[in-house]
DNA sequence: GCAAAGTGATTGAGCGTTCAAGTACACTCG
DNA sequence: CGAGTGTACTTGAACGCTCAATCACTTTGC
């Protein structure tokens, strides 16, 4: 027995699917157009501008950018030939590799970051009100950790 | 002067990202999984199969499925090439295309609705209060339109 | 009418993602 | 120890998407 989506969860539905990927599209068109990287490369860049060292385990990396272990490798392939990130073997486990961001991916980071930001705010929270903010962060975390 | 996102933001944005690739992924895993298309070409024949006579100009469908005409026109090649979709000149204006759903196209649609519904119900719907499902709407709606 | 500009749709190249397979190392336990 | 299982990561092929270019037709304005 399907359990069909009434009319009004319809229309939630597809507003959402209509909201979500406007917001992707917009943010992989400007870091793309300005930066000449897509949203998930610099999503790469920015977790690993944050760790220690600014340098993790590739699979850390990759739970914290929510990427599978072969996006994630295949991305740090395109960064690493950019000269933004460096691999090195892990000495603790020789099956690892530690991913570091370089200056230089440090600073296309640090250049991309500003717009960036912007591209965020006017695709997502300045449509809204500080109230649909927050209850919007407990939507997705509920979605999130469900 | 940058806007940066202040701590509280941040997380709804992570929170945002991690919730909306979630949803995406399950979805276009589950279809692949089970029907074989990704969720892009299933809202393509789910539009067409809810036009009059099952048949759209390809403009009108690019913009109902949220789609540049360049993808929508690759991925009815694709569809076309299964024989899920048909395409026809259109007589009024030359330029046109009108995309058709064929009986085959609408019975692999038929198959793959309710497993699809169940995924969209598990990823979104049932982590949510009825009272969230609502301002999600909303929210989106905000979004969408801004 | 007719050139110029605009619109509808397609195409191909380049790129990122996925999936399945493969390699190399680490752990477990008889 | 050493075979078996599990884990970390990489690789290659297939495929969908993007972007820019192109083709065909339509509309505009003189």
């Amino acid at each position: 027995m399907t359990r069909w989506l009434d009319p009004d969860e319809q229309q939630v539905w597809r507003s959402f699917l209509a909201a979500t990927q406007r917001v992707q599209e917009e943010l992989d068109r400007q870091l793309q157009r300005d930066s000449g990287i897509p949203h998930a490369y610099y999503v790469v860049l920015a977790m690993l501008s944050e760790a220690d060292g600014r340098t993790l385990r590739m699979s850390d990396l990759a739970s914290k950018v929510n990427s599978s272990q072969s996006r994630l490798s295949h991305a740090c392939a395109r960064l690493e030939e950019r000269g933004w990130v460096r691999r090195t073997p892990c000495s603790t486990d020789k099956r690892g590799s530690l991913a570091t961001l370089t200056n230089e991916g440090f600073a296309v980071l640090e250049a991309a970051a500003p717009g960036h930001v912007e591209a965020v705010r006017r695709a997502l929270f300045d449509p809204l009100t500080p109230e649909q903010i927050r209850r919007l962060g407990e939507i997705c975390l509920a979605v999130r950790d469900s």
